[in-house]
DNA sequence: AGCACGCCGACT
DNA sequence: GTCGGCGTGCTC
């Protein structure tokens, strides 16, 4: 018996995914002691110069590698898989559908202190969080201990804090802590913390209207049924979509299980989680980026374990394992922050709706405006759609009515009938809202002399001028440079700011309207983490007057006393080459306009532009999703655009001009397209220089997704062979990405 | 991606 | 003489 273990043990050839950029796997022999190595275990390996901890894929008894050359794995870390089953599945079908690498793709599914080698569980760790005294007491009792107060605002972002978290404060801060814990502020434990009920009012359910009812009738049905499902809530801005979420919620939690709810990384704010915790007062954790990475694995770790019934989370929390989920859903579907934009470019709406196939659990998207790919979806029945055409508080949907600009010209970036109607609503003592998606104050400085413009040294683009930080700022790669008295080219001192920006308008507002309380809302008003918030916790107090900002006041944050939603720009999006650009403007003016009117006034809306012939606006302003939706999928099915055909698309950067190009063209000649699958040319990106290097890119395009994934299987398999392709890869900076959300 | 190895320019 | 620049090639 031990001998036939011994033998056994010896002669195991361990296939292991090693997190590095290589789209294959590596056997080891199994180390002669230690934990037993088993599927899904971590384990430490040699690699090259160094040791890596990758992920057991198989254990064999044989390799095609010539077994007297294998190396010995170091030590298995874990006596039970990582991951789930169905997330195991879900991780091998997804480095399968985008292309990915193996050891990447498990790698992005751990926390970050799993990857670096600690224990599953998040145990004896010496832990501090602030104590109900701490959170009550006055923090300008600290006002003498500079170190201490610091510790407890920290306290304000963190819920707990571990020695490695202080790494970057004062040497002290251990005497900081302790008297912290002295006064009683602070709690200090060495063990794993409890995940608790937060201590919330309970809130009641809330009416349901019919509408809502009989989704909610459906959903509940849906997870009563424990099988794979997809249902599509198509629900107008302000039906009350998440209170037909929780009666699924409630279904699921009723046979205890688990629910996923997945939110755009804006989305996931304080305000939807006490609503969440109220309702249901049970374990809630969240997950998203703010987290240190003692918090996400302790949240990892509760979700793993069952504790945490409701998990909120963004993007990346459709990696968390589940000891029992029930349910998955997806709010704002149609949110382009689901797609991964770097690394492992996965949609993770979409990485859900397998997962969710692999649970045999149903799977809620919700949107106002569902992608065209879900919604043709629902069409065909694959899906299955709920729709609520009206809103919850029985108010009515906006009137929608536009601006000519031709007729009426704008003065920066607000035409008479836009002051007007802002006049009349703040003398009624409603709120405004102004959207305008370009931040800075112009984004030209033009010389009126020769003619040329500020240009980015880096970047094909203009410098944006910024008044507030008095900076000249390229908004693609992030130069910084000082506002030039002279004209670069020729000296002259006619230097125009020609164009409006949310600085402009701002500027023009207050000097229009001196009484009213401004609020500009952008990405440079919101630097600091947890600004947004703030100021959106302002804007939704009624405690400003007017706000003006880009797509960051777009998504669904409700503002419930707004009366007038101004669009000031729209015409560079109705013209765009982007063949996502028509869709993506027609859910951002149907979301912002949602924005209008939620008590129970009618809102207004009001667009400006220069072609209102426009065909969007007549569906816009009848505020018709469907009838929309209907035309662009006409188009894209005439085309052989997604969701009628499929796309990938290869692009490539480098600091050399041709280089990009060259790979690109090569890979044309190289690759080997199946049936089906169309192979375009290489061309520069819209914005062909940014940050210092030339981008280009390839189109692929297919009919089935099959054709496509294959043709490209056999493109990379000919790419880690063939050694001079691999030189030509590696002289440029190159990627993959399937399903492109735009050719930028 | 790292990381080592390797072969040429300007520094003590 | 050598320190170090990053081209090239490999990782079971
Ligand atoms: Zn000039
Ligand atoms: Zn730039």
């Amino acid at each position: 018996m031990t001998l036939l273990q011994n033998t056994d043990k010896s002669s195991a050839i361990i296939c292991v995914a090693v997190p590095v950029p290589l789209r294959q796997t590596f056997d080891f022999l199994a180390p002669q002691t230690g934990i037993q190595p088993q599927r899904g275990a971590r384990i430490k390996v040699p690699f090259g110069s160094r040791t890596l901890i990758g992920i057991i894929v198989a254990v064999k008894q044989d390799s095609e590698y010539p077994i007297a050359r294998l190396k010995t794995a170091l030590e298995v870390l874990d006596t039970e898989a990582v991951f789930d089953e169905p997330l195991w599945s879900t991780l091998e079908w997804l480095a399968r559908y985008y292309l990915a690498p193996i050891g990447e793709v498990l790698a992005l599914a751990q926390p970050v202190l799993l990857r670096q080698g600690e224990a599953l569980s998040p145990t004896s760790i010496k832990t501090w969080s602030l104590t109900d005294h701490g959170r009550s007491s006055a923090i300008e009792e600290l006002n003498r201990a500079p170190l201490q107060l610091a510790i407890v605002k920290r306290f304000m972002r963190h819920t707990s804090l571990s020695p490695s978290d202080f790494k970057d404060e004062s040497a002290s801060w251990r005497q900081a802590i302790s008297a912290l814990v002295s006064k009683g502020w602070v709690e200090e434990y060495a063990a794993q913390p409890r995940l608790v009920v937060s201590r919330v009012e309970p809130a009641a359910e809330l009416q349901l209207n019919p509408e809502q009812a009989a989704a909610a009738k459906s959903f509940v049905t849906a997870v009563a049924a424990r099988e794979f499902a997809c249902h599509l809530l198509h629900g107008v801005t302000g039906s009350g979509k998440t209170e037909v979420y929780f009666a699924a919620i409630q279904a699921a939690l009723d046979q205890q299980q688990q629910t996923l709810l997945m939110v755009p990384e804006i989305g996931l704010t304080p305000q939807l989680i006490e609503r969440v915790e109220r309702r249901f007062q049970v374990p809630v954790v969240t997950m998203h980026s703010n987290l240190n990475d003692r918090e996400r694995h302790l949240a990892w770790w509760h979700a793993r374990t069952g504790e945490a019934k409701i998990i909120i989370g963004t993007r990346s929390a459709m990696f968390s394992p589940f000891a029992n989920l029930g349910l998955i859903v997806v709010d704002e579907e149609h949110d382009n922050s689901f797609k991964q934009q770097d690394g492992v470019r996965y949609h993770a709406r979409d990485m859900a709706i397998y997962r969710a196939k692999t649970h045999g659990i149903p799977i809620v998207l919700g949107s106002a405006t569902p992608s065209l790919e879900s919604y043709a979806n629902a069409l065909s029945g694959r899906y299955q759609l709920h729709t609520l055409g009206h809103r919850a508080t029985s108010a009515e949907l906006p009137k929608i009515q536009l601006v000519d600009l031709a007729h009426q010209p704008s003065n920066d970036g607000l035409s008479p009938a836009m002051l007007e109607a802002i006049k009349i609503t703040l003398a009624a003592k409603k709120q405004v809202m102004l959207f305008l998606n370009r931040r800075g104050y112009a984004p030209v400085l033009f010389c009126s002399s020769c003619k040329q413009a500020c240009k980015c040294h880096r970047c094909d683009s203009y410098l944006t001028l910024h008044r507030r930080a008095y900076k000249m700022r390229c908004h693609h790669c992030g130069y910084e440079g000082r506002i030039p008295e002279l004209c670069g080219h020729c000296g002259a001192k006619e230097l125009v700011d020609v164009g409006d920006g949310t600085q402009r308008v701002e500027d023009a507002l207050a000097l229009r309207f001196p009484e009213a309380r401004l609020l500009r809302i952008d990405r440079d008003s919101t630097r600091r983490k947890g600004e947004l918030a703030e100021m959106l916790e302002l804007a939704r107090a009624g405690e400003v007057d007017i706000i003006v900002g880009t797509q960051l006041i777009t998504k669904g944050h409700d503002f419930p006393d707004i009366a007038l939603v101004g669009v000031l720009e729209v015409d560079q999006s109705l013209y765009s080459t982007d063949f996502r650009a028509t869709e993506n403007l027609f859910q951002q003016l149907l979301q912002v306009a949602g924005r209008a009117g939620r008590r129970e006034q009618v809102g207004q809306v009001l667009i400006q532009t220069r072609f209102t012939e426009h065909p969007i606006f007549e569906t816009i302003r009848q505020h018709d999703f469907s009838a929309f939706a209907g035309q662009l999928l006409a188009e894209r099915e005439a085309a052989g655009f997604p969701p009628f055909g499929y796309f990938a698309l290869l692009r490539a950067e480098s600091p050399h001009q041709a280089q990009a190009l060259q790979f690109l063209r090569k890979a044309k000649q190289d690759l080997q397209p199946c049936a089906g699958v169309m192979v375009f040319d290489a061309i520069p990106a819209p914005m062909e220089r940014r940050a210092g290097r030339y981008r280009a890119q390839l189109l692929i395009t297919a009919e089935q997704r099959s054709g496509l994934n294959a043709t490209l299987a056999t493109w990379l398999d000919f790419l880690a062979h063939d050694t001079e392709a691999k030189k030509r890869a590696n002289a440029v900076r190159w990627s993959l990405d399937i399903d492109p959300q735009d050719f930028f």
